[in-house]
DNA sequence: TTGTATGCGTTATCAC
DNA sequence: GTGATAACGCATACAA
């Protein structure tokens, strides 16, 4: 495999012309630099980065840690922090950390051993002391899902206000018994979507019941059956907000199962907005979050880190939409 | 950021002797392993892989280039591939190539750069004599599809024979119109279920019936429209046959959007049983392919590559499954 | 405009 | 069992 020392040797001249010529340094004549790019040619030379960025002590790439390659939530964000990542000419890499702290640990190390330039964390469940410790050493910032307090930059929506836009949508339609399929973690939206859908109900001036939330795991099959827990109520729910779009399938999957009609006998509210919520049958009310933008946001503030030292924390708050389609409306 | 050389100074050893404990060297004595474990754990040392890739001439990093990170397919896949990765001691690094060449090319930079060991390639579009080219000077493997004669390995399942498969099954059910969505490419995979749906009708002795074969693009919307059309024919098809499940849902609502029932009026058939596949109402009846074992060998494959220089090239062809759920049969 | 020489952080060879 | 030291491939400060 053809060095820079051949590529040198072929040309005619020093490596530091070559490495001139190859990093566009305009010292260099038009001479010399024809020789140079003519050894490249013809030695099929490609620098070795291991020697660039040992030298440069960067590496351009950046590790974008996710739980789930297959979760179509993060397909955008990851497009979004790609595209600005190439603009600024970094690569990035996907890493899956399947919610296992080990793996997010292992993929970490990366990140310690310089192999990465800085991480984007989708849903970190390392702890607050952990994620404190990593953002105080290496660029980091999280993206949609945080930790509240431990001192790392994020880009997300406003939980809280999406998932009361959502609960508020379907009392306007006139439901009063709302069931909501959240989750049992300690995840900033589960509890921020918690507390808005306890707001808007009591908003409302109806009775908040404990009761009515029961906890999936972000499934299709625990949707279908905490659906069925409320559809068994002697007081059943006329609507069920899900925290994700694959419960609230889940949860249109039992209605039918039961015989009812969605969204005439029980309307269903999703979150997340995922290709598939405007392919189900019917198609589902959900919370639209900005993906591409939150991708983008993210490397941006993570190139800033990069780039400035990672003094300054800054945190984004964007947009979320209420999508009304099928499942909860005629 | 501490490097050998501080843990070799606080340990007052020599930076070989660090080295040494560092890939547990048997010849280093009990005193000065504790040492300098002691020294490298106050200096939060880790060792920067650069340095030591450099000096290796490895990374112990492998690609995968994938067309699209959202498409849950290619999740199980991805999966495999890890486990059997990381098992070896290999991280591997999920690249979105988005079906568009210069992406592949700019990913494929970072082999010939030698910031990674190899390359597992999903659905290449590159053409067959630069995938060729790049095989003979890199370790390559392609899995599911694969370009015929690029003399790269490959493990794939038998696309002819599943569609053989999906098709007969429809026959046996009474069907004789059997719509068939393919696509607009040369992939392998389209051209086999291509002939295995031709083969199935003739050998049932039907009449092959061109028009009865719709380019689609893997899309929903793709599904929708095609089946639409299909629909609309005088002498409509009774079932529908997509080679992928995501058309095949499309293909789904259409037809209830034309007030027809699935299976009853029309049954349809997908491939590739993503996990919606089960979710969907109804559910999809489809061929299962053994998708995490795809990622398995495939990363087998390019282990032994790596491993044994490569010279060797192998085929693998996995079984595949049809899965009957309520899209054909009630 | 060009070349020489140094060092990035490691590993590995060799001598002790 | 240990320590100098020479690479690995490149970028760059400095000298010319």
């Amino acid at each position: 495999m053809a060095t820079i020392r051949d590529v040198a040797l072929k040309a005619g001249v020093s490596v530091a012309t070559v490495s001139r010529v190859i990093n566009n340094s305009p010292s260099v004549s038009k001479h010399a630099r024809e020789n140079v790019l003519n050894a490249i040619k013809e030695l099929n030379y490609y620098p070795n980065l291991l020697g660039r960025n040992l030298r440069r002590s960067k590496t351009s790439m950046i590790l974008a840690l996710m739980p789930n390659v297959s979760n179509p939530f993060y397909a955008r964000i990851v497009k979004g922090i790609e595209d600005i990542g190439h603009k600024n000419g970094y690569s990035v890499m996907i890493c899956n950390t399947e919610s296992d702290i080990n793996r997010e640990k292992i993929y970490l190390e990366l990140l310690k051993n310089r192999l990465a330039d800085g991480v984007i964390f989708m849903a970190p469940v390392m702890n607050k002391d952990e994620l404190t410790a990593i953002g105080e050493s290496y660029p980091v910032v999280e993206c949609c899902e945080y930790i509240e307090g431990a001192g790392v930059s994020y880009v997300s929506i406003d939980n809280f206000a999406a998932a009361y836009k959502a609960v508020k949508h379907l009392i306007t339609l006139g439901h009063k018994r709302i069931g909501m399929i959240s989750a049992d973690n300690n995840f900033v939206s589960t509890i921020q979507r918690e507390a808005g859908y306890k707001k808007a109900i009591e908003d409302a001036g109806n009775v908040f019941d404990e009761g009515l939330i029961k906890k999936g795991d972000y499934s299709f099959k625990s949707g279908l059956r905490i659906s069925k827990q409320f559809l068994s109520l002697v007081d059943r729910p006329t609507a069920i907000f899900a925290i994700s779009d694959i419960m609230a399938i889940g949860a249109i999957r039992a209605i039918k199962e039961e015989g009812l009609k969605v969204p005439d006998d029980v309307a269903v509210v999703g979150f997340d907005d995922i290709s598939f919520a405007s392919m189900y049958d019917p198609m589902l009310t959900t919370i639209s979050q900005p993906k591409y933008d939150l991708g983008c946001y993210a490397m941006e503030l993570l190139l800033k880190q990069i780039k400035d030292g990672l003094k300054e924390r800054e945190n984004i708050i964007l947009e979320h939409e209420l999508i009304i389609r099928e499942s909860t409306v005629k």
